[in-house]
DNA sequence: ATTCTTTATCGTATTTTTGCGATAGAGAAG
DNA sequence: CTTCTCTATCGCAAAAATACGATAAAGAAT
């Protein structure tokens, strides 16, 4: 068998899941750093940057695109990608009040 | 072919990256959550409240203790888990200093 | 119009993750 | 000491993720 069983929880934990799937590759937190730092987010020197062949960094723009977490349109020979700062906030929160739910429920470590 | 690069990334990135991956799983979500409610932190009750088999739950509970979000210890018949708050803290911070990393570097979207 | 440059996609191989049933192991209860 | 209960581990199967080379596609440059 093994079908994954994500479907059973909560839309909140899969979201949050899926974020966190998102950048749970250093890759891609190294993708996020190279888009914020270029200002004009235009991207293919991410290749030159990261240690991985072009169609592998394009995979995980991918990735990162369907998460919601970068934006990106194509224009032929160059590609402009950056992050959206809308949803990467709204993880933000997410996160924050998972982290907050779970402390305020029980504070002290017993084990 | 496929061989994880993973190694080729800063420290920083991989241990965020992990962090990332032990809560990119709904059901290790839904485990948090489950002990911190219990304050005892007694669990078996997990999988009951969880749709997983209890093997399976006993995985993930194996995955979270890994990536250091947990603590727990094993008496014969019955176990005990937590949150390691102190690691959970770190993660958090973590995160928090890249979001405020891309952020600084850029604020507004151009795409 | 043809060539060049850049990026996306396809096909494929390998590794990792997910999940379950079955079994083992370790105390508790009798 | 034997049985009972709870948890971990093993073995296995299926799915997803990771990575690459090769190819296609879409403008730019000539």
């Amino acid at each position: 068998m093994a079908v994954h069983k994500k479907e059973a929880f909560t839309q909140k934990e899969q979201d949050l899941a899926n974020f966190a799937k998102a950048i749970a590759h250093p890759a891609r937190i190294a993708i996020l750093k190279v888009l914020a730092q270029r200002n004009e987010c235009i991207c293919g020197e991410i290749v030159e940057v990261l240690p991985l062949a072009q169609s592998t960094v394009s995979q995980h723009l991918k990735e990162l695109k369907n998460a919601g977490l970068i934006n990106g349109s194509v224009e032929g020979p160059k590609s402009c990608y950056c992050i959206n700062w809308k949803a990467f906030e709204k993880f933000n929160a997410a996160f924050g009040s998972l982290f907050k739910t779970l402390k305020t429920n029980n504070e002290k470590a017993c084990c």
